[in-house]
DNA sequence: CATGAATGAGGGTTCATTCAT
DNA sequence: GATGAATGAACCCTCATTCAT
C-alpha cells in the first residue's frame, strides 16, 4: 500500500520539468541526460517517454516552462510608474544572478548556450524576442504616462535595459561576479533608465 | 606520389587550431570532437594526440589562439584619441559579427557556452577579465589626453563598451539580428560613449 | 518469435560472471575486455552497465564470485580428521589443476598475474589471506584433536599447504605439469603434512 | 658537440633490455609499452625498432636477459657444500623479495602473470625449466658429496626449493609480506632442506 | 503508467606499427 | 641509427532510444 499516490499526469510532467530546469541549471544542457532528470524526479528513464516523445520534446518545453517563469517575475515586478516598473525587472534578475540556488537565471544562458546541434537556438530566439517585446511595451506605457521621453526607440531602449541583464548572467556565468559587481550593474541600468525618464524620478548620471 | 606534402610541426598545429576555430564556430564547443577536427584537418584523430596531450588541452590552445585575435583586432583598431579607439574596437566587433563566414566572434560566444562540464569556463573568464583590462585601458588614457571625463570610472565603461559587444553577439548566436540591428547596436555604443566623452566629438544622446 | 526467453536480472549476473571466469581462464584478465565477455554472453557490451557499473567492478564481483567457489571446494573437502581435511584441500586443488576445462584455478592465478594498472592485487591479496586463516584454522582443529603436533605453528603450515597448491598453479599455467607432476605435488604435500601429523596417520618421509 | 657520445649497438641494446626490465618490475609487462621504455632510455619509440623487429621479440630478448642475471645470482651463491649453497640461492632470493627496489625478482612474477595473448608463457616456462634443472644439478652434487640422503629424488627436491621462492614472490606481489614473513619463509626453506640433508648441517626440524 | 533489458552510435584515449625524411 | 607524423585497431564508457513485459 503506497502512502504516496500516483501523480497525476500534469503533475508528473510539471515535476519532471522542474527538475530539469534544475538539472540544466547545475549540468548545463549537455548534462541534462534522461537519465540524470529521472534520477532527480525518482522514476526510470524510459519513463520519461511516456510525457514526452524525444529529449529534445521535453527541451523544448522546458523553454516554454523557462520563458512562463521568467514573464511572471516580469510582472510580479509591476509597478504603476513603467520607469520604476524596468527598473524593477532590471533588479529582479540582478538578484536571481546572485542567488545560483534559483534556478532561473542560470539555465536561461545554459539555453543561450546550448550547442548548434540541439537546435534550440531559434525557438529561444523566438521567446527571447517576446520578451523584449513585453519591454518595449513597458516603455510606450512610459511614454503615454509621460514617465519616459517620447523621442525615444522603445525597442531601443528594451533591448538595452535586456542587455543589462545578458551582461549580468554573462559575468556570473564566466565567475567575473567579483569585477562585474551588482553595484557596477545596478549603476548601467540606471544609466539606460536615466537617459530616457523625464522629471525628478530620473537618478542623476555620474558614470 | 602524394602532391600534399607533410607539414612541419608548427604549420600542422596552426592548421589545426584554425580548422578546431571554425568548427566550434559551426558546431560549438560540443560539436567539436576529435573525430569533427581531424576531419577537417584531413587527418585521423588520433593524429591529433601527436600536437596536443589531450581534447581539452587543444581546447585551452584554442582559447590562447582566439584571445590573441581579438586582441589583435583591438589593436588593429587603435587611433590616438582614446574614444575614437573605444568606437573602432566596438564597431570593429560588430562587424564581425554581421560576417559570420568569420570564425572569431561566433565561436567566443560558443566557449561561454561551453558546458559546465568541459571546465572551460574559468579559463575564459580570465581571458576576458584582461580584455576588459585592456579596454580599461583605454579609457584610462582618454581621461589623460582629457577626451573623457576625469569622473568616470573606468571599469565600469570598459565593462559596458565590453557588454556592448556581447549583446551583439548573442543576438547573431540567436538569430535575433534582424531585431538587435547593427544600428541600434551603433545607437547603444554611442550612447555609452557619449556619456562619458568631453567636447564636441561626443554625438549628442537621442535614443 | 525469440526463442530465447529474456534473462531475469540475477540469471543474467550470474551468467555474465561465469562467462568472465571463462574469459579470464583464457585470456588473462587482460583479455576480459567487455566486448570479449559480451559476446561470450551473447549480448552488446553496453549492456554489461546495466549489470556493472564498470569493468573493474565486474572484475571485483568476479573476485568474489572466485573465492566463493574456492571456499565451497576447501568446504567441500571437510573430513573430520583435520589431517585428512587438509590432504582432502590439497588434492582438490591438485585435481582441479590437471582438469583444464575447469575454470576455477587458472582464473585465479590470472588474477595473481594481472597487471599491477588493475588494480586488483590488493583485493586479491585480502581474499587470499582469508583463505590461508581458513586452513590454519583447520590445523588449529588438528591440534585440538591431537592429530597435529601441538609445537607447529599453525599459520605456517597453512602457508605450506597454500604454497603448495601454488606450485601446482603456476607450474600448470607455464606448461611444465610434464616435470612437476600430480606425483611430485602429492609427495611435497605429504610431506609437509608428515612432519607435522602424529601417530600412524602421517605416512613416512621420502622424497 | 654532444659530450655524450654515441653508444655502440651493443650498448645501446643492453641499455634498453636494463630499462624495460625496470619497466616491468614497475608497471608490469602490460605497462612496458614502447613509449615507456624509450622515455626511460631517452630516445624515441620508433628507435626501438633500430634494435628489435618487434614489441614481442623486445620482451623475449627481455626474458633471456632476466634469467642470465638470475643464473648469475644463482652461480654467485656457489659454496662447496650443496646443502649451503641451496640455502644460499633461497636466501638470495628471498633478500630480492625484500628489496623492491631490485628489479629482478619482481618482473620474474610480472612475466608469469603476462596474460597468454602476449604468448610469453611457453618461452618463460622453459627458461624455468632449465633453472630448476640447475638446482637439481646441486642436489646431485650433494649426494655425490654425501651431505644429501641418496634417497631424495634430484628433481623433487629442486622443484620445492623453487616453489618456497616463487611463495615469497607471489606473498610480496600481493603484498602479503606482513603475514608470509621472511622468516616463515626461511623455515620453509629449511625444512625442505633439513629433510634431506645428511649430518649435523641440517637444522633440526621444529615447524 | 512504468520498468528492465538491450541496442547502436558516438565519445576520448592508448598503443604497436609504418614510413618518408 | 634516429626522428616526426600518421595510422588503424582496440579499449572503456555514455547516452538516446526501443520494446516486451
Amino acid at each position: 500500500m503506497q502512502t504516496r499516490r500516483r501523480l497525476s499526469r500534469e503533475e508528473r510532467r510539471g515535476q519532471i520539468l522542474r527538475v530539469a530546469l534544475e538539472t540544466v541549471a547545475k549540468q548545463g544542457v549537455r548534462g541534462a541526460t534522461l537519465t540524470n532528470i529521472a534520477a532527480g524526479v525518482g522514476i526510470t528513464y524510459p519513463a520519461l517517454y511516456a510525457h514526452f516523445p524525444s529529449r529534445k520534446d521535453l527541451l523544448l518545453a522546458l523553454i516554454d516552462h523557462l520563458f512562463d517563469r521568467i514573464q511572471q517575475l516580469h510582472a510580479a515586478a509591476y509597478q504603476e510608474d513603467a520607469v520604476a516598473h524596468l527598473r524593477g525587472i532590471g533588479r529582479a534578475n540582478a538578484a536571481l544572478v546572485g542567488a545560483p540556488e534559483d534556478d532561473c537565471v542560470l539555465p536561461f544562458f545554459e539555453f543561450v548556450a546550448a550547442e548548434p546541434d540541439e537546435d534550440l537556438r531559434g525557438e529561444f530566439g523566438a521567446r527571447q524576442l517576446a520578451l523584449v517585446e513585453g519591454l518595449a511595451d513597458v516603455v510606450r506605457r512610459g511614454q503615454r504616462q509621460g514617465t519616459i521621453v517620447a523621442i525615444a526607440d522603445p525597442e531601443q531602449i528594451a533591448w538595452m535595459v535586456h542587455g543589462c541583464g545578458w551582461t549580468d548572467d554573462i559575468a556570473a556565468l564566466m565567475g567575473l561576479s567579483g569585477h562585474w559587481t551588482a553595484e557596477r550593474s545596478a549603476r548601467m541600468l540606471e544609466w539606460v533608465l536615466g537617459s530616457v525618464a523625464t522629471g525628478a524620478g530620473a537618478p542623476a548620471q555620474e558614470a
